[in-house]
DNA sequence: CGGCATCCCCAAGGATACTG
DNA sequence: CAGTATCCTTGGGGATGCCG
C-alpha cells in the first residue's frame, strides 16, 4: 500500500512487516458494516440497540463481530453499565472518528456520481 | 446514509430508490478488493496482468469480477486490443479517480494511526 | 493473454436460544 | 438488553481448464 517493497536494507524485515499490518488492518475496515457502523456512531455514544437501528439490515452477530474489532483496533470504546437489564453504549475514539472522516469523503462521492453510476449501469445493461 | 428516512411527502418514492441505489453503490465499492485495484490503478492505464501483479493475493477471478464491477458503474474503462495474444488496458474514469481520492484518504489513515493501532491490539490481547 | 465456465469447499454470516 | 454459543445454510472465492 504505497510501500515499495525492495529488498536487501536491514529494516527490510519491519518495512514488510508494517506493510503486511497496514495491509491487515485496512482489510479489516475496508468493509461495508464496519464503515456503516463507523458512519452510524458519528460523534454520538449509542447504544447497542441503538446502532442496529441505523445500520439498515445488520445482524446481532455482525454488529458484535464489527464492534469487537473496532475494540480491539481501537477505534471504538465500549462503556458497560453493570445494570440490569445490561446497558453497553459504544462510541468513536479519535482514530475512529478521523476514519470516520473518510467515510464521510466517500458517501459524499457517492451522492455525488450516483446519477453517473445510474446511467452507466443503464448503457453496460443494455449491451 | 445521511438520507433522512420520513414518510407521507410525495417524492418519498424517489427519495428511498436514490438511497437504497446508494448503499448498493457503497456495497459494491466498500470491500477491500475493489479498493486496493482503485488504488492500484492509479492515474496510469494497467493491463489486466499488471494489475493482477501490482494487487497483492488477488485470484484471477476475484480480479475480473471486480473490474466487471468497476466497469459497470462506469469508475474504470476498458481498452480491448484485437490482437493475438489478447492486450486488454483498464483505466479509470473521473468518477474512478474521485473515488480513489477518498481511497487515499483511507490509506493516508492507516500509516497514520498504524501505530495506535497496533499498541490498542496488544492491550486487547493481553486482557 | 485474458475471459468465461465449472467444480468444490470452507468460512461468512443468518437464525435461534440460553445466560447474566 | 446484550454477549456468547451452536447449528445450518449459502455463496464467496480458490483452483482448474478451455477457448478466442
Amino acid at each position: 500500500m504505497g510501500t515499495k517493497q525492495l529488498s536487501g536494507s536491514p529494516e527490510d524485515a519491519d518495512l514488510t512487516r508494517a506493510d503486511s499490518l497496514a495491509r491487515e488492518i485496512f482489510s479489516d475496515v475496508a468493509n461495508k458494516w464496519a464503515l456503516l457502523i463507523i458512519e452510524a456512531l458519528g460523534e454520538r455514544t449509542l447504544r447497542f440497540g441503538e446502532v442496529r437501528d441505523e445500520v439498515e439490515g445488520i445482524s446481532h452477530k455482525m454488529l458484535t463481530q464489527n464492534l469487537r474489532m473496532l475494540e480491539r483496533n481501537g477505534l471504538a470504546e465500549c462503556t458497560v453499565y453493570p445494570t440490569v437489564p445490561p446497558k453497553v453504549e459504544y462510541t468513536l475514539t479519535e482514530p475512529g472518528l478521523a476514519l470516520r472522516e473518510t467515510v464521510h469523503r466517500m458517501c459524499d462521492w457517492t451522492h455525488r456520481y450516483i446519477g453517473h453510476i445510474e446511467s452507466s449501469r443503464d448503457r453496460f445493461e443494455t449491451v
